[in-house]
DNA sequence: TTGTATGCGTTATCAC
DNA sequence: GTGATAACGCATACAA
């Protein structure tokens, strides 16, 4: 009933070669004649020949794979970043395997472990918020298997990372405020905890110094920047009779959830608090009024990580190349935050 | 430097016995003492032992690997059903790769080579809206893998498949509509070229006969039902100075666009046009006002289809079973639809 | 209950 | 430029 695949011996029999003469004309091996290679190459087309990758890599020890770990995959900015690697690595014949940390540490050392176990070439991972110890990373270095580490990344880990400019984003986002005639922005974050939101803290702080706006401790809202976190926020806020006139929340899901709660206080956004995002997340355009927010480029930085991996991989040698890559973030500026046209409308 | 992998070999060695010995205690064969099995677990475990997936799937032609083909993975719809299916196979050891068809037919041809390039155990797919050739399924089929469709599926393939009662969901929208008032309900559809479509068609027609509502041709609008096309069905109906005062889309990304373009407008939602869409994406909550939509459970979805895959693949003896599994939708009522609270307060 | 022998399909290392 | 042989790590038919 099932045909049997055929294999490089198939191959060879019909052309009275030697599977070794077969297996090389595949590969394009220089010591191969063109004529072989020719008669070779045809032939496998005729009988349909498909390489066996699991034997390739068991015997090669190399099994063109490449193992992604990211918090979840249904975030956009994630799933745009896997789209980028995929792009690259297909191109050279490398496939991808993705799988989700869940922002939770043990899920993270199980999915290390697990693709250790399946003997991926290297991996290309986002750190979990919660991620304080790196010891299953170093193991992948220790076993010098290239590891790239993009968006939420950290110092303490030797190997190539791509980030974009967080800080950058963060004043741009802040000088935009300002510029719509924000003078007292509340910022939502979680710097304490993640090197990222500590770059965009530092990007607004050092943008309201750079236009003479007080730093004002009681506008910092801490959290897990979800939306619930967003909404809790505001709420602070507005008990508290803080005044402000503006949002740079860190997170576009708390950004939304902000937006809800001014609405639902009778506030208009912009008019009464102007809010800017951060992820430039699918959805932040479907949204009343739409959000302005920082656009990661995430296909982008797919593409980069995927390229800084293929360097390690082809350095791997013994000189241990390690690079880190900083993209240029990009203010998508929406309805949110755009002041200026509706003042001088109303 | 690099310490060599342990191997069952390594195993045996220290144990004084042979590989196969410590081949089958690892798999818990019966026919090995308790007592070796519990050395060889002991000395496994002190020696890191981490069995070695490909020289096994190299072995036994088992990979342990579930393909799954879905149009686009940033889709909550699929990327739901998609973990649905991790969480039934990861338990039971089985690995999960995804590839994205984009719709395209020939990414689609494509995708399922690759997998069986891959030497999977199996395969899950949704079908891409423009796939009218099956005989890349059918392949699969021939080769006795097994093969589960989910959602957007096909009977001209003998094999098991779940979807959703997409008739009852669309019974339960447009039934919901007529509650709320609603005569004149238009519908955004795909029906000719999609099955599903056609499913939730039929259930808007049958909603309205069974409430005496004359079908009117003229609100139907059929497109590839993308945000842009909810827009341009909503510009149609209007230019066309056709009366309605409900919409029910079987998306929700035409929901969404459609819902953009009547509030420019000048129309009040759910006030003049209550509107319902289908599948319940995540964003359906962030928008203004919050969308009414179908819930699939994609989850339960992912979980029905690897446990129909687990189905065949135990029965992959000589009899051939496939199952059809119908899962019942859920009506989530948000704001966009809810007009009688609306009413009474104004 | 355990050991022996063999092969899954490929590639690396010799040899010629 | 090509062939012969072994080996990657594991699983299984057959023997004992």
């Amino acid at each position: 009933m099932k045909p049997k695949k055929t294999t490089i011996h198939d191959i060879a029999e019909k052309l009275n070669v030697t599977a070794s003469t077969v297996s090389r004309a595949l590969k394009n091996n220089p010591r191969i004649s063109e004529a072989t290679k020719k008669v070779v190459l045809e032939m496998a087309d005729e009988l349909n020949y498909q390489p066996n990758h699991i034997a390739s890599a068991l015997r090669s020890g190399k099994s063109h794979v490449i193992g992604i770990i990211v918090p979840r995959i249904n975030r956009a900015f994630f799933s745009s970043v896997v789209r980028g690697v995929e792009e690259v690595a297909n191109s050279l014949d490398y496939r991808v395997v993705v799988i989700q940390s869940y922002e939770d540490p043990e899920k993270e050392v199980a999915a290390v472990n697990a693709l250790l176990n399946a003997r991926v070439d290297g991996i290309i991972a986002s750190l979990g918020k919660n991620t304080e110890s790196f010891e299953h990373y170093e193991n992948i270095l220790k076993k010098d298997i290239p590891l790239v580490l993009f968006d939420r990344t950290t110092n303490k880990l030797n190997t190539s990372q791509v980030v974009i400019d967080d800080y950058l984003g963060a004043y741009k986002a802040t000088v935009h405020l300002i510029e719509q005639g924000c003078r007292s922005i509340a910022h939502f974050t979680n710097y304490k905890r993640v090197n990222i939101y500590k770059e965009r803290y530092r990007g607004y702080v050092e943008a309201l110094k750079d236009h003479g706006i007080p730093f004002n401790e009681a506008l910092i809202c801490e959290s897990n920047m979800q939306l619930e976190d967003g909404r809790i926020c505001v709420d602070n806020l507005l008990q508290a009779n803080i005044s402000f006139d503006g949002i740079f929340s860190a997170s576009d899901y708390s950004a939304i959830g902000a937006i809800q709660t001014l609405k639902e206080n009778g506030l208009g956004v912009p008019s009464d608090v102007a809010v800017v995002g951060f992820s430039n997340d699918s959805f932040t355009s479907l949204t009343e009024p739409s959000m302005t927010s920082i656009d990661q480029f995430p296909i982008e930085m797919g593409e980069v990580a995927a390229q800084l991996f293929f360097d390690m991989l082809n350095a791997e040698k013994n000189t241990i190349i390690t690079k880190k890559t900083v993209l240029q973030p990009e203010l998508i500026i929406r309805n949110s935050s755009l002041r200026l046209q509706e003042k001088s409308v109303s």
